[in-house]
DNA sequence: CACTTGACCTGTCCGC
DNA sequence: TGCGGACAGGTCAAGT
């Protein structure tokens, strides 16, 4: 579920809320989901945040930087004197911060502070010289990303290269950066692929198809502030919308657009797959 | 090399 | 009401 619109969404108010800030204090209450050194980061003033793909990059001062990805269900919560008290926490944080699922506290000047919050603990965090951060595992082998550097011709090209099924070559992060299943499912629905289908095998009209509507629903995603199907919430504790809005991902009904097949759910790669059988060929 | 399955984890939901 | 099992999406490692 965070994919490129959560995690643009979590970046966006992380810099507002963090920009400028000096760290007081970290601590790691979870040594497996913390890597490295977080006494290298004590003293220094937020900079800045970027994002790689799925991954979330805060610049610190002192030419170090933090990377996180918060997988399925990571949250970073934000708590300070802008928030004031009319922030309702989501229920979908459970047990609350600081509590049974906070692993990691970052403390900043007048008592702000930032809370990681992880029911499965499949996130990491990790800091890093700013750097080594193109060059970090995760994000060294990262294909271009929408928004940025995959252009249409990039998109096609890189299409044309593989066998696999389209949907799998969309969630594929070092074949292209951000888009994980809900977009992925919804994309193929709006461009009428059939998700199966080889991604060899698109024409290049067809390709161009998929390519907007990816940007399509990125786009949408984005101005719902994310889809908190799972446990995705922004770091003022508000949920996304786009869940409401999804095109097939998670529905079971009449297909909206053709009206004469239901959407059906199979597994891809160990995935729910939400299909028209009837307009996706 | 391409592709699939399992592991990582726990909360939620569904059926009995 | 309680319990067992399937399921959730993102990645990595191991197996076919």
């Amino acid at each position: 579920m965070p994919e490129l619109p959560e995690v643009e969404t979590i970046k966006l108010q992380l810099e507002k809320f963090l920009k400028g800030k000096k760290v007081v204090s970290i601590e790691v209450r979870n040594r497996k989901i913390f890597q490295g050194d977080e006494k290298k980061a004590l003293g220094t003033r937020i900079l800045g945040t970027r994002r790689f793909g799925k991954v979330l990059c805060i610049d610190l001062s002192n030419k170090y930087s933090i990377l996180a990805h918060v997988k399925l269900t990571g949250q970073f919560l934000y708590k300070g004197p802008e928030l004031s008290s009319k922030g309702r926490l989501s229920e979908k944080v459970i047990g609350g911060i600081p509590g049974p699922h906070t692993h990691v506290i970052f403390s900043f000047e007048k008592g702000a502070k930032l809370y990681y919050n992880d029911v499965r603990r499949f996130g990491w965090i990790k800091i890093t010289k700013s750097e080594e951060v193109i060059t970090d595992n995760y994000i060294k082998k990262l294909g271009p990303e929408f928004f940025k550097d995959l252009t249409l011709e990039k998109f096609r090209e890189i299409l044309s290269k593989s066998g696999r099924s389209t949907k799998l070559v969309l969630m594929d992060q070092e074949k292209m950066g951000g888009v994980g299943n809900i977009y992925a499912n919804d994309a193929l629905w709006l461009a009428r692929i059939n998700p199966r289908t080889p991604a060899s095998q698109l024409d290049g009209e067809t390709a161009g198809r998929l390519y907007s509507a990816i940007l399509t629903v990125l786009k949408t995603g984005l101005k719902y502030g994310g889809a908190s199907e799972l446990a995705f919430v922004t770091p003022d504790g508000k949920e996304g919308k786009y869940q409401e809005h999804t095109l097939v991902y998670g529905q079971g009904n009449i297909c909206p657009r053709c009206k004469r097949a239901k959407i059906v759910k199979f597994f891809m790669g160990g995935r729910g797959t939400y299909w028209c059988s009837n307009c996706q060929k």
